[in-house]
DNA sequence: CTACCATTCAAACGATCGTTTGACGAGATT
DNA sequence: AATCTCGTCAAACGATCGTTTGAATGGTAG
């Protein structure tokens, strides 16, 4: 997995990253992820305490950084005077497509994500909604400014609708293939593209 | 869990479809879902072949249980003369939902189908296509007629796009918490009315 | 040089996992 | 009545799990 220059800790927080992805919290062992990072076994428990501690510390170091990235571009948007909806849509897009297919961690994250849904853990439910929260309701704070003939009920359920394909994007879950003549890149931008021209047409349409 | 008067064959793959959905297919272990079933451990092996049988079993059932009703609300639709696009919508969506939030299995599939294509299995995501496809492709061919400003890739990128927002709705990740004074019931079929509404939307979006 | 501290290591712990086995009994078949 | 089949059962199998232990290692400070 190519972590050989890096620190023991850090080396068992990528090949982790992967393996969760790839095989589940409980169906990734402690044994594959020291064997695959070439560390000893006992090094999890030393630097993370325990298992949960490295499920937690894979969670919060990828979290926290969509969360900066989501932020930065929304007050970059909101700076311009000229932005429009689709500027703030693409704020809240791209830095989640854009860390889905990012070299270091391969998309695993996303995946860990949808899989921490996916449990239903209430201990990583309740993480998720106070690490994460706060940045959807900045975001509907701007949008709300956008979309005056909308109440707050219902742009809630419009942010949530698009919450939900984003994150299903993020996970790589879609039919659509990208060809073997599109480069990932492209691919990307071609998925954020659609996403945002999708989302704002679906804002734009007047309330029930 | 209230199975007591069915088979154990039945009892188990109710139980199993539970247990999996909370705590995930290695999560859960069989002697969790057999003492829960209140049947012997080795009942598994003999009705299922194997617990990867049993997973095989559960996802099964619910898939084509969905397929069979999408496709229908699909053929009432088009058999309508004055059938809208939404209607063909909510023919996608609503079975969707309905199945997710109905007693018997309480939602529990959803979230199995979400750690299925979390778990990212080559054997399961075949399953999947092999046997979500064509439905897919049968709601494809109908949309088409209704919107022909859109080429083939454009609508296929806009039909993934709402086949995530739904499967998000599905699994209930949202952010969006039912009220103490809304029904489940009612709860629901405000979900479809506004995935519905938003879909109609971004599908009428001009083309790129 | 000595003492110290952080880190790594091999080895083992008990617990739990999926699966297999062979016995047992109730009904159906010959 | 004897035989066979199907479902269930308690018990055990080897494998693997997360975690703990205590010794070895190597760089740093006194």
């Amino acid at each position: 997995m190519g972590q050989a220059n890096f620190s023991t800790r850090e080396r068992i927080l990528g090949v982790a990253e992967t393996l969760f992805a790839r095989h589940g919290f409980a169906g990734a062992s402690l044994r594959q992820v020291t064997a695959t990072a070439k560390v000893n076994l006992a090094a999890v428990n030393y630097h993370f305490g325990s298992k949960d501690g490295l499920i937690e510390e894979v969670f919060r170091r990828r979290l926290d950084e969509l969360n900066r990235e989501r932020l930065a571009a929304l007050a970059a948007a909101v700076a311009r005077e000229d932005a429009t909806l689709e500027d703030v849509l693409d704020a809240f897009i791209r830095p989640a497509l854009n860390q889905s297919q990012q070299a270091a961690g391969g998309g695993a994250f996303v995946r860990v994500l949808a899989r921490a849904y996916a449990e239903h853990d209430e201990r990583l439910r309740k993480f998720l909604s106070e690490n994460y929260g706060h940045v959807l309701r900045e975001f509907a704070l701007v949008f709300a400014r956008f979309l005056p003939h909308l109440d707050k009920e219902e742009l809630y359920w419009r942010l949530d609708i698009i919450a939900g394909a984003v994150t299903y994007a993020m996970a790589d879950f879609g039919i659509i293939k990208r060809r073997a003549s599109t480069s990932e890149d492209a691919h990307r931008k071609q998925a954020i593209g659609h996403l945002v021209a999708f989302a704002a047409a679906g804002l734009k349409a007047p309330g029930m």
